[in-house]
DNA sequence: GCTGACATGTAAGCAGTTACATGATTAT
DNA sequence: ATAATCATGTAACTGCTTACATGTCAGC
């Protein structure tokens, strides 16, 4: 799975520019994707030059013009043959969790000090998801509502434990 | 945070060598960090050419050579100056979400295929991270118990919307 | 006049990954 | 014989990230 892939399932989802599809990016897909304009709009010319997808100029009012890409048949026929690829295995990189795995000998403070960061991080994410799944729950299908419902009870399930830790640490002070 | 800070972290907790470093990668490690052999070895390589580490070659019986690598008073130093730097947010690239996302046109017994597998995917990662716990727990941290913990919570809290949806689905048949 | 949302791009660099290559020893 | 474990490495490639570069228009 790469950007091109993901990209072109978003263009069949509906006709999108390059601005757009990162608006998607920065929503629900960052809690299980992370990318940035650098890959998108090269990505993009390199779709049509392949003839996976085409540019429409649009030209608006009070805006600057945007490029609207809208996918193609061979861009339909190369995004299912994509989906016959096996599911690779999710990568994943916490920092936070690597300076735990070396904290231990880290005193109290500092370990509250990360704790409380990441409890921070975690309960906006929370409410980041949760804002973004009453903006467009309408609209969902039901293997979305699926990943929302993960993405919030993984983040949930980080969130009770750090509130015990925290809670351990700081009660015999 | 790259692979040089990381293998900075575990030559100060024991001088260890390649293949024992990638051990410790295929064990709790690898719930929160990736990598492989073509990571590690040319970065022990040019940790010792910038006198980070001392390598040290051991003679075996019965089994190959193998090169222990030794942190060394710079070494320390500079995993120092990393754990100084602001923790990164966490890096998250999951194909099923992805797949799930896109899924919605899908037929019924695709997506029970695309949750049976992930739900037994799920389980086999609980059932390591138990094992490794029960070999390791005598020597883990404080803080290393956390990892543990959070890596079970966030598996136990996806496997259970996995299973709740499989019974939604299934349920009607 | 300036901030912020809207909008598109490039180029250098990096931190790996993938695939290849080799080999000893032990257990079956 | 042959599979499994232990053990070390390289070289080409890739897919992005980072930083830079540019510009419109609306609202205050």
């Amino acid at each position: 799975m790469t950007g091109k892939d993901i990209i072109l399932g978003l263009l069949i989802e509906q006709s999108r520019s390059g601005y757009e599809i990162n608006e998607v990016f920065e929503t629900v897909f960052k809690h299980f994707y992370k990318t940035s304009y650098g890959m998108i709009y090269p990505t993009l010319k390199r779709l049509e030059k392949e003839g996976l997808v085409n540019k429409e100029v649009v030209i608006q009012e009070g805006k600057p013009n945007k490029n609207i890409y809208h996918i193609t048949k061979k861009g339909i026929k190369q995004f299912n043959e994509y989906l016959k690829t096996p599911i690779e295995p999710e990568k994943r990189e916490s920092e936070f969790l690597v300076r735990m795995y070396f904290g231990g000998e880290e005193s109290k403070p500092v370990l509250i000090d990360w704790l409380t960061n990441e409890l921070l991080s975690v309960e906006n994410n929370i409410n980041q998801l949760q804002m973004d799944y009453n903006d467009w729950k309408q609209k969902m299908s039901y293997t979305q509502v699926i990943v929302y419902e993960i993405g919030v009870a993984q983040l949930l399930a980080e969130k009770k434990v750090i509130e015990n830790k925290l809670y351990e640490l700081t009660k015999n002070e």
